[in-house]
DNA sequence: TGTACATCAGTGAACGCGCGTTCACTGATGTAC
DNA sequence: TGTACATCAGTGAACGCGCGTTCACTGATGTAC
């Protein structure tokens, strides 16, 4: 069947190539997509430890070595994923921020702007405990976006900067004293990012977590309100 | 020289015997201890995936498998340091509840004691990082104090207990209302480990790290405030 | 339109590594007599 | 006080594992003529 395919045929699997339809031909096509791809599904599923070079080759379909014509190292394709996985978070954050009714009064639109990112951020924490591992795994290297490894969504901003935005819209509004603004991002980022660790993986996980959404909510009160 | 040792230096030999004096007896005296400070010198140096058997029973002066008399796996020996690492997660804590000045109106000293729980846990993250992601790493097993592996500092407090306390004045000097109290450490440590996850390892390691003792100031008035 | 050729994405085999863990053992120690 | 003996903490060797990475290669592809 495959190996009779017409060659329009060939440069459709080429295209479609996943782990499940065997290649069929001598290239791959898009390797390196389907390696990002494969090394997404492993973070998503385990965390960032869980990307493993050998295994994204195995689910491509391709020797081990081939990843080399694509990534440097194991490192290298590990950091394509990260930047994938902000992107993902820059998204969860921008669906919250999407929700939020209109007609409201500024100050209101604004403090629902903020807690829409922390919800958002929050809200991905518990769904894709992987891939918000793999976003704020601890790492020495800097994650950098670059053309092709972006890290925002789909408003071109990344969660560090939605997070920045929303807070200036609280300074915007009136809700917040500008003098306060500055660093402000690390406080409430702390506040959230603390939860989602401890109830995600952490000493939290059996207590906290069938309360996510209510403390969550305090947490954002309290955050609101200390800000 | 070792080898002609009397029966009693050979006693005291194995009592204090380390990781660079070579053993002179055929029994080890405290291989236990030896490799449980092993695993915790690891831990401190390299955090929870550092803490490696083999590395330990090297450390030790010891076959590898000699470590399965005294911890059932790897995993075991793990859960040891990190119930060590509460514990000095606690004692940290206390030094700085130490610090707080008497002669205070009890609102004041209330206020001072939720302050320094959270310094205490700040600064044990920066000078005590390894110690500080094994004693919150991420998983599976809950750690449990036990008489022979405290999680307590001197107080007999663990760190959570240690919060717990903090708040429960806060109540009694009537600086925070009593129907606030339920949950609310859940929120405070949320904050304070959000920040040390972030400045330790995480994407604010380089922006924060140089202000940590200001920031960390303002997160905790912002805790004090929104509590 | 056909052919020669350079490119380079993938192959196949192998490497060294360090890990956790199991096995059958040995011999120092403390205890019972 | 001396001796036989059971205990059990440590030894030595080996296992299988999966990893990241390197090597010399091959053959499908697109391009220049």
């Amino acid at each position: 069947m495959l190996s009779t395919s017409t060659p329009a045929q060939k440069l459709v699997l080429k295209a479609h190539n996943t782990a499940t339809s065997p290649r069929s031909t001598y290239r791959h096509g898009d390797l390196r997509r389907a390696l990002l791809d494969a090394g997404i599904e492993l973070a998503r599923a385990g965390g960032p430890e869980a990307v493993v070079l050998r295994e994204a080759t195995r689910r491509a379909g391709v020797a081990p070595n081939a990843a080399y014509r694509h990534f440097a190292s194991r490192e290298v394709l590990l950091q394509a994923v990260r930047a994938s996985a902000l992107s993902a978070v820059a998204r969860a954050m921008e669906a919250e921020l999407d929700g939020i009714a209109g007609g409201l009064p500024p100050a209101d639109i604004a403090r629902a702007g903020v807690r829409a990112v922390g919800t958002g951020y929050l809200r991905f924490a518990l769904k894709e405990t992987g891939l918000f591992l793999t976003a704020f795994a601890p790492s020495d290297v800097l994650i950098q976006a670059t053309p092709e490894l972006p890290t925002a969504g789909n408003s071109g901003l990344n969660p560090f900067e939605l997070l920045g935005a929303a807070l200036d819209e609280l300074v915007a509004a009136g809700v917040m004293p500008p003098e306060r603004r500055p660093g402000a991002e690390f406080l409430a980022w702390s506040a959230v990012h603390g939860l989602a660790m401890l109830v995600v993986r952490g000493p939290l996980a059996s207590v906290v977590r069938p309360r996510i959404e209510e403390v969550g909510q305090r947490l954002l009160d309290m955050v609101e309100k200390g800000l």
